[in-house]
DNA sequence: GGAAAATTTTGACAGTGACAAGATGGGGCG
DNA sequence: CGCCCCATCTTGTCACTGTCAAAATTTTCC
């Protein structure tokens, strides 16, 4: 059902084609991510998914042992997807590292309205296994990334990494749960102006 | 099993004590955020409410119709309970308008974490109906309140509001789900005082 | 006191997650 | 070429859940 931009792929070793199916772990995250655009992180079935993927209802097992480790494995993708995200509005902005900063923060938003199941899975869920040995470190680096960059742009305190990651944070979570709709609705490049201008407002202030 | 300070019941008239129970709508309702509590929104079950309340699988069924029934009426008395925790810090605060958007503020992580499953049942969950009679202008109300405090403030944009609601929603977010421990785990006075700078910065800047 | 209504219980059914056991197909070794 | 082994997937089952219908029980009202 969703296409996939930049690609949600857990990148199964090209060479490695296993048995019957083709690719079924990578199928199952697919329907997987439908599902959740589709019912939502709490109407979530595995049942579900494995019919979508057209194979029986214990086959997801195998691949991830429980529901859990599905959204588990999900989710760790999703958080590479999402600072991919993030890479690709920094790529496009100014190198000095308070446009950069500005710009991850647009990519975190980016990133909720273009997928927000996903990204409720990411950061509003408690099913995923955050001490897993994937998803562990994949949100740390978020999370890091988020922290390098605050630093680069000056910060030193607590209050700086606080008052950028809240309002970025913030004006995503809203906007992927559709309670922003006055600033959804605005044409791209003055959607991007008014969040750019917010985010400004958190920023470290020099000096 | 929580305590329940300001008091989350439904003012079930007090003269119409009713039949069997007591009052079972309220006993549901306390047992249903001690379960959203002890399990999280996506492990509730009603089962598990009803055996709490020491009443049959199928007692929660009358007064709430279903599951998301008794959701959708729990989080319109946890939207009053969240306007009165933000009540109770602006009556201790200076009169000021800034001041009382701040205190709108401090509110708003107060309630995140004092009953962090009640805050995600509130803002990000999809069970309860938000279009109910009940809990739809409920929830309505705590929006309300934010614009009014914002345009005594000083606001005059949607930049504004969406700023401070997004600035407030993020911290409150990220500190029920555990992830700003850095803040968290502060004395009071001192977190208390960082919040505040932390949500000025996103004030309305006069002229 | 008895009828009527409100409240709660019991019983049933479909859907779900998890587990065990069996079926199916590919890779390695003779 | 043939056979065994193992990864993969299916079928079957069990406990639990939400919802509905039909009783059973208690309260209210006349």
């Amino acid at each position: 059902m969703t296409d996939d931009p930049p690609s949600l792929r857990p990148s199964p070793s090209p060479e490695a084609r296993p048995y019957h199916h083709g690719d079924l772990r990578a199928a199952l995250l697919h329907a997987a991510e439908a599902e959740l655009a589709e019912r939502g992180v709490e109407g979530f079935s595995l049942r579900s998914v494995a019919k979508r993927a057209g194979v029986s209802h214990a086959a997801p097992a195998h691949h991830f042992g429980d529901a859990q480790g599905l959204l588990t494995a999900l989710a760790a993708e999703g958080f590479r997807l999402f600072l991919a995200t993030q890479a690709a509005r920094e790529a496009q902005a100014d190198p000095g590292p308070a446009a950069q900063l500005v710009a991850a923060g647009l990519g975190y938003v980016d990133f909720a309205m273009a997928r927000p199941a996903l990204f409720r899975l990411l950061w509003q869920s408690e099913r995923p296994d955050f001490g897993d040995g994937d998803l562990g470190p994949a949100a740390m680096a978020a999370y890091q990334h988020l922290v390098d960059q605050v630093t680069s742009a000056g910060g030193r305190s607590t209050a700086d990494e606080a008052a950028v990651w809240a309002i970025a944070h913030g004006l995503a979570d809203l906007m992927a749960s559709g309670r922003l709709q006055s600033i959804a609705s605005l044409p791209a490049a003055a959607r991007d102006a008014m969040i750019e201008a917010i985010i400004c407002r958190a920023l470290p202030t020099a000096g």
